[in-house]
RNA sequence: UACCCGAUGGUGUAAUGGUAGCACAGAGGCCUUUGGAGCCUUUAGUGAAGGUUCGAAUCCUUCUCGGGUAGCCA
């Protein structure tokens, strides 16, 4: 879109960079985001893509979007469909066109003693992502010529002991009993692995590399396993099914993929990496594994198992609760993809453990919020203005400007009236010191209206507030020759005669404590606040056309949107108002640091 | 305990032997018919100790601290 970024100097793309100079690969990039389909991406993950499409988008190369699905007992199909849909969010405008996809039920070609399963684009028709299920075959093929050359076999130890004989670091393991079998019986079993003949658990492939290797993944790590169970891509085809080390280079490999990025934990695994497709012979140059480190994010949790205890034990909605950190949350919330993008920029990538600030996020959310929503008058917590110096009926029409900072986006008309709406927040009997707002006696502009003065406070009978009685001044209107008065405050407010009835919700951070994580149980510290819906809410009329979807500014307040997605934030009891709009982000409030308990809304 | 990785303001991230910079946050100011936006100024940092060098955040040594790894998860 608008950003043009600044050429990113992290050592993954020098990497890349070198590599392109070195005329490695033919100065070919092409990087790949391989989620497991097991639940929904999360901001972390936008790391990941903004990194992998973002490589692919500065060389010109493609990002392979593949389906790590190896593990049939834990993913689901559910899963993939949201993953795409993510994906393709993140990216839309930005490098959808980098997207690499494959034919519709597509699979690697054996040509002479390779696989290959080249990348389609997004406009090609009939397209879906990659799987690594797709190579289950290939895979099948290439660790049988792993146990021809004598270099895995097939174990029978019982996972117990396997676990035992591996050893602990900083003290070596003990070899299988099974290790030396002779390459016939080892294809034998294998055979009958895949057959079904054997029961889970009581056989694995494994690589014959040393037990006493200090890198505990390279102890003869399991390639395969037995599991009776069905895939949702390959239904009731395999009993074994590879492990993630076997199979996620070859993955790469057989996509033609150069670089392979993921996060730190796997930076043991590389040597793992490297053997499997070193000790294959493959025709083709090999992809190269790098590491970075992931991102967290304060006052939120990012495992899987926590987001996914969070939406089991209900906490939340769902996983696209708008309070989630997953895309589809985020994008609920109305939160830009440009902006999650601009903010995987600006975090950079690096390899040292990192936590990043809420506020950095929510700052990208303002700026390009700032930029494209426009402006319009809600009042959440309402306070009746009566302006006494009006006849009764009075209406006319004024007019406010849509959004400050784009001219083109014009100016719309607005009904004003005898009787108004204000921010109860804004009106204060016993002001602070520094309150620019309405006080008894005191004078405030009305945006885009009448300067008033408040004669005359209306309480009920526990003394609160219920009416102001006011007066405007005639000669003040905005616009007007003689508009020019300084007065120190200015609020919004909306027409009685005209307001719309609406229902908001106003999210804050799930938890009350900025590192949830490092709480023992982080189900302790979730915020009873999370979400506050108030309804009885006062909207300008041309509220009711904006989209869902489509961020919309209250003026003085902050950012929001109208619910898009499935899921939905439920409300606490009273009857769902028809129209509903949810908190994206407040605008930044130089209030709240004068004055605490100051904020409105 | 073994192996691997890391350490720069509050939070991130640059500087690749040559003036420690940028963003966010913080503080102060200007401007303002959004206490928004914008503009200006500013506080604050190389984990420690040695060494190499004219010169070290950067190279070497030792130490300290933090993270990762011992699934038939990914």
């Amino acid at each position: 879109m608008s950003d043009a970024p600044l050429p990113s100097h992290d050592f993954i793309r020098e990497i890349v960079a070198a590599d392109v100079a070195a005329g490695r690969r033919d100065g070919r990039v092409h990087t790949r985001f391989p989620p497991e389909p097991n639940g929904r991406l999360h901001i972390g993950h936008a790391k990941s893509i903004c990194l992998n499409f973002g490589i692919a988008r500065e060389f010109g190369g493609t990002c392979n979007l593949r389906m790590d699905d190896t593990n049939p007992t834990k993913e689901d199909m559910e899963h993939v469909d949201s993953i795409v849909e993510d994906v393709r969010w993140l990216i839309a405008g930005w490098a959808e066109d980098r997207l690499g996809l494959k034919l519709k039920g597509a699979s690697p070609r054996a040509e002479g003693a390779d696989f290959h399963l080249p990348a389609v684009g997004l406009r090609t028709l009939g397209v879906e992502p990659f799987f690594a299920s797709d190579y289950f075959d290939a895979l099948y093929e290439l660790a049988v010529r792993l146990i021809r050359k004598g270099k895995a076999y097939v174990c029978d130890h019982t996972p117990e002991e396997v676990d035992r004989m591996r050893g602990a670091p900083g003290r070596a393991g003990e070899p299988s009993a099974h290790r030396d079998r002779s390459v016939a019986e080892n294809l034998d079993l294998f055979a009958q692995m895949k057959a079904g003949r054997f029961p889970d658990g009581s056989r694995t492939l494994r690589a014959k590399i040393d037990m006493a290797s200090p890198n505990v993944w390279l102890r003869d790590p399991v390639l395969y396993r037995i599991r009776h169970a069905n895939h949702h891509q390959t239904g009731d085809r395999w009993r074994i099914y590879p492990m993630y080390d076997f199979a996620h280079g070859l993955s790469d490999y057989i996509e033609g993929i150069t670089h392979s990025l993921c996060t730190l934990e796997f930076e043991v695994h590389r040597p793992l990496y490297d053997w499997i497709l070193e000790n294959l012979d493959l025709p083709r140059p090999l992809p190269r594994q790098r590491e970075f480190a992931r991102l967290n994010l304060t006052w939120t949790v990012m495992s899987k198992r926590k987001l996914l205890r969070l939406v089991e034990e209900k906490h939340v909605a769902g996983w696209d609760d708008p309070r989630m950190p997953t895309l589809a949350g985020l994008r609920n919330r109305g939160y830009p993809a440009a902006a999650v993008r601009a903010f995987c920029e600006r975090i950079g990538v690096a390899k040292r453990e990192n936590t990043i600030e809420l506020g950095l996020l929510e700052h990208f959310v303002r700026e390009e919020l700032n930029r494209a929503a426009l402006r319009r008058f809600a009042v959440l917590r309402p306070l009746k203005v009566v302006l006494v110096n009006l006849p009764e009926g009075h209406a006319e029409e004024l007019s406010a400007t849509n959004n400050p900072e784009d001219p083109s986006a014009g100016a719309r008309r607005v009904s004003f009236g005898r009787e108004l709406w204000i921010e109860r927040d804004d009106f204060a009997e016993n002001p602070p010191p520094k309150f620019f707002r309405l006080k008894p006696g005191g004078e405030v502009r009305l945006k885009n209206a009448y300067v008033i003065r408040c004669e005359e406070v209306v309480k009920d009978a526990r003394g609160n507030p219920v009416e102001l009685r006011c007066t405007a001044d005639l000669t003040s209107k905005t616009g007007g020759a003689t508009s020019n008065r300084k007065v120190k405050g200015t609020i919004h407010w909306v027409s009685a005669a005209c307001a719309l009835e609406a229902e908001v919700r106003l999210l804050e951070t799930l938890f009350t404590v900025p590192a949830p994580d490092a709480v023992e149980d982080f189900t302790s510290v979730l915020n009873p606040r999370s979400l506050e819906v108030l309804s009885g809410c006062k909207l300008e009329p041309l509220l009711a056309e904006i989209a869902p979807g489509v961020p919309v500014q209250f003026e003085r307040l902050g950012y929001f949107v109208r619910p898009q997605l499935q899921g939905k934030a439920e409300g606490e009891g009273g009857a769902r108002a028809e129209l509903v709009f949810l908190r994206t982000v407040t605008l930044k409030d130089a209030r709240a640091k004068l004055a605490p308990g100051g904020a409105s809304g």
